[in-house]
DNA sequence: CTTCACGCCTGTCAGC
DNA sequence: TGCTGACAGGCGTGAA
């Protein structure tokens, strides 16, 4: 499911195939997905930035506008352009062809770039299942202090995002909180971007029980689920992100993480580490998987 | 202040 | 075969 490294890998993509690019028509077939602003105030833009807060995308438009948006569960962008690689040379077994039945808005594009003949067009379609996904309008300047990016903790992966997640700063978000750690790890007020799949798997690695109050970690165990976080983000990142339902990149592939997963998703199998059995439970009404003998 | 259930949606899958 | 209900998870909301 999209959380940090499948948004960065969306936002790596938009890097590689949106900047540069004019916006020529935008078409809306859900109009409930545009949460705020007028997104035909985006027509005649050029994109010039792309960035990330938490699971948050920006795309900042050379005319100080901006389109921020949250794919949530099963948002999913598409790019179908004169510049994308040979049909052969992609996996595209999630995306069958776009627009969909699921599509609901659609930007098209004006290549002005180097790398493509000028004047050609392509197109950027976001498709959302479950339509729990939002787009908004917002003027650059105010992207920060727009709603919920205004509230998004620190982002613990430099990369795009502003604001970095320092193990100090960690260690005072844990401080004196009753809450089990892993309902804290996901909380995006406190952390941005973290979400059940990579929230399991850091407590893993670092052999914490996601049930502990937060407050009553020891001071390296603290440290080590500050790396632990770091850790299995980077490996999201590294697989192109996890899979796990309908999650793609721009060009329609699937990520590859869901093949590392330590123990997210994996009830009553072995443990990668004793061998022992994964098991599952609830907190906060999330599914949550972990080793009960390598987790204390 | 925190915690927790619910609503938003639809696809998928287990059980009957 | 077809129905029903549980479940998936991000986040806002409102009640406890």
């Amino acid at each position: 499911m999209p959380e940090l490294p499948e948004v960065e890998t969306i936002r790596m993509g938009f890097e590689k195939y949106l900047v540069g690019k004019t916006i020529e028509d935008v078409e809306v077939r859900l109009p409930k997905i545009i949460q705020s602003g007028n997104i035909k105030n985006l027509v005649g833009g050029k994109i010039i930035k792309i960035r990330r807060f938490g699971k948050v995308l920006v795309l900042d438009l050379d005319y100080k506008l901006s389109l921020v948006v949250h794919i949530k569960l099963t948002g999913q962008f598409i790019y179908q352009g004169p510049d994308r690689p040979k049909e052969s040379e992609i996996s595209k077994k999630y995306v069958g062809n776009v627009p969909n039945r699921f599509t609901h808005v659609i930007i098209k594009l004006k290549s002005q770039n180097s790398k493509v003949k000028s004047g050609q067009t392509s197109f950027l379609y976001y498709n959302d299942i479950r339509q729990f996904g939002w787009i908004r309008v917002v003027p650059t300047d105010e992207v920060e202090k727009s709603p919920f990016i205004d509230k998004l903790g620190p982002d613990p992966i430099r990369l795009s995002s502003q604001v970095t997640l320092t193990l100090d700063n960690f260690r005072q978000i844990l401080e004196s909180k009753k809450t089990a750690i892993k309902v804290l790890l996901m909380d995006q007020k406190k952390i941005g971007g973290v979400g059940n799949i990579y929230a399991n798997d850091a407590l893993f690695l670092a052999g914490i029980d996601p049930r502990r109050p937060a407050g009553k970690l020891l001071s390296h165990e603290a440290m080590k689920l500050y790396w632990a976080i770091i850790e299995v983000l980077k490996r999201g990142l590294k697989y192109g992100g996890a899979t796990e339902a309908n999650y793609v990149n721009i060009l329609g592939e699937p990520g590859g993480y869901q093949k590392h997963f330590l123990v997210y998703g994996k009830e009553n199998q072995p443990c990668p580490n004793c061998g022992g059995k994964i098991i599952k439970t609830r907190i906060n009404g999330r599914g949550t998987y972990f080793c009960p003998h390598c987790q204390k």
